[in-house]
RNA sequence: GUGGAUGUAGCUCAGUUGGUUAGAGCACCAGGUUGUGGCCCUGGGGGUCGGGGGUUCAAGUCCCCUCAUUCACCCCA
């Protein structure tokens, strides 16, 4: 092993070809989809003022325990972002979106930080693709973003991926279910297991899922009881909308969500490759969070999704785009001349690739062998007649072109390859 | 943050009860006659056996520490 000074940090990781292709084709696969849906791209800094994700996530450990948080030079205090939303939701408060015609939907694309333990599906820095809607508090806004994400994931190859969704309820109903949540489990509290106990005091409704505490909390009070006439409807036309659409669905009262800015619906999607208990999107509605930024409070829902592990659950690797290509080999002393047509096919659209370590011509071939399909041979007599030797590596059929055909014939080939 | 497993060439792994210059397969490079790949043959390059300390005449093999990786919990994408 190298000295490990030079070793990638922990919890990150280099990413190489051609899987480093394959996430490239699945981010153009999200930004494809989220464009056809009517979603704009915007990016934001890798790091924000730390108040930015603060503001949003005081109880939750992403924020609290888990953040890249740093002074630079300047004293400024800086927090790597570990997630998008609450940076999308400064943007939209600090570039005035909220005058922008209504709804208005935005997609982000890029690398989050968490300083967590590394495990499957789970490194310190993430890609993470996600949209959101904001200035719409119809359920059909909530219905939207969930079809998105399923379509991306779709997409991307995996079928059947099962939505799960509940409503956590809004200002009016949570309180109270609140408060009865921790009626119930107050009155049972010695029985708790350790996580619970603190569960208890800092965020109640995560009780809702612990994996362990599973009998006591079958007997707790349901959310469902404590909605609100709005609420109730709300989450029902949410269900029904997602459904109208050919999607699963399903209501699972024991969801709730980690980050606090939730309001109403919230939704993971999981999948049996990847464990139970480990999400493939999530997200939810926030309506507000850009109020608390110190904007008009607009009515938002979106969605986070790890392409990470998008493409490890995938059942068949995503093709790379690696597109065909043609490998100028050249006899000895006719170096440049393969240098310079592989950059003429170049310039036609072809991928071309030429020696330039000086190998044999048998050298050549083998190497055209492992990354090429054709194999142009340029120089000798064929050369002063005009003409080059086009040879196809997977049939071994050779044959001679002349030089002022090579690009159509190439074009040919490939496009019969295709087919 | 808690618990378990694992660390030998680029990759996947052997390495016998501690005993001479640490091996294989794959990959890589070069040859197998002058201008032709995939198969085969021959040869070659590449390893401070994760790092440090200890026990021993002798440690990749035993003990301790440390670092890293990995799996699970927590949490989350």
């Amino acid at each position: 092993m190298a000295n490990e000074d030079y070793q990638t940090a922990r919890g990150t990781r280099d990413v190489l070809a051609p899987e480093s292709w394959q996430f490239e084709a699945l981010r153009r696969i999200a930004l494809d989809w989220a464009r056809r849906f009517g979603y704009d791209l915007i990016e934001t800094p890798i790091f924000e003022k730390s108040p930015v994700f603060l503001k949003v996530g005081e109880s939750t450990d992403i924020v609290q325990h888990e953040s890249y948080r740093f002074r630079d030079a300047g004293g400024d205090d800086l927090t790597l972002r570990p997630e998008g939303t609450a940076a999308v939701a400064r943007a939209y408060v600090q570039h005035g979106l909220a005058q922008a015609p209504q709804p208005v939907r935005l997609c982000y694309v890029g690398p989050m930080f968490r300083r967590e333990r590394p495990q499957a599906g789970r490194y310190r820095q993430h890609s993470q693709f996600g949209a959101e809607i904001y200035g719409s508090d119809s359920p059909l806004a909530d219905a939207e973003v969930m079809l998105l994400a399923v379509q991306v994931v779709d997409a991307a190859g995996l079928r059947h991926p099962v939505v799960r969704v509940n409503s956590i309820g809004c200002d009016i109903c949570r309180p109270r279910y609140r408060q009865a949540l921790i009626d119930y489990f107050e009155s049972r509290r010695g029985s708790l297991c350790r996580d619970c106990q603190t569960r208890l005091e800092q965020n109640p409704l995560r009780l809702l899922d612990c994996k362990i505490d599973v009998d006591i909390k079958a007997g707790a009070p349901d959310l469902k009881d404590f909605w609100c006439e709005d609420c109730q409807t709300h989450i029902e036309h949410v269900v029904d909308a997602v459904q109208a659409a050919g999607i699963e669905i399903h209501r699972d009262r024991h969801l709730v969500r980690g980050l606090d800015y939730y309001t109403r619906t919230v939704f993971e999607v999981g999948h049996p490759s990847l464990g139970d208990q480990v999400a493939l999107f999530g997200g939810g509605r926030y309506d507000g969070l850009s109020g608390r930024m110190g904007g008009p409070s607009a009515p938002a829902v979106g969605f986070g999704m790890g392409l990470e592990r998008l493409l490890s659950a995938l059942p068949e690797p995503l093709d790379d785009g690696e597109p065909r290509r043609i490998y100028v080999a050249h006899l000895p002393s006719f170096e440049d001349t393969a240098y310079e047509l592989a950059m003429t096919l170049r310039r036609q659209g072809l991928a071309a690739d030429a020696d330039v370590i000086g190998r044999s011509l048998k050298a050549q071939l083998k190497d055209a062998n492992r990354r090429a399909s054709w194999v142009v041979i340029v120089g000798g007599q064929e050369w002063e007649n005009g003409t080059v030797s086009v040879r196809n590596l997977a049939t071994g059929s050779q044959e001679l072109v002349s030089r002022d055909q090579l690009v159509r014939y190439l074009g040919d080939q490939l496009q019969e390859a295709k087919e």
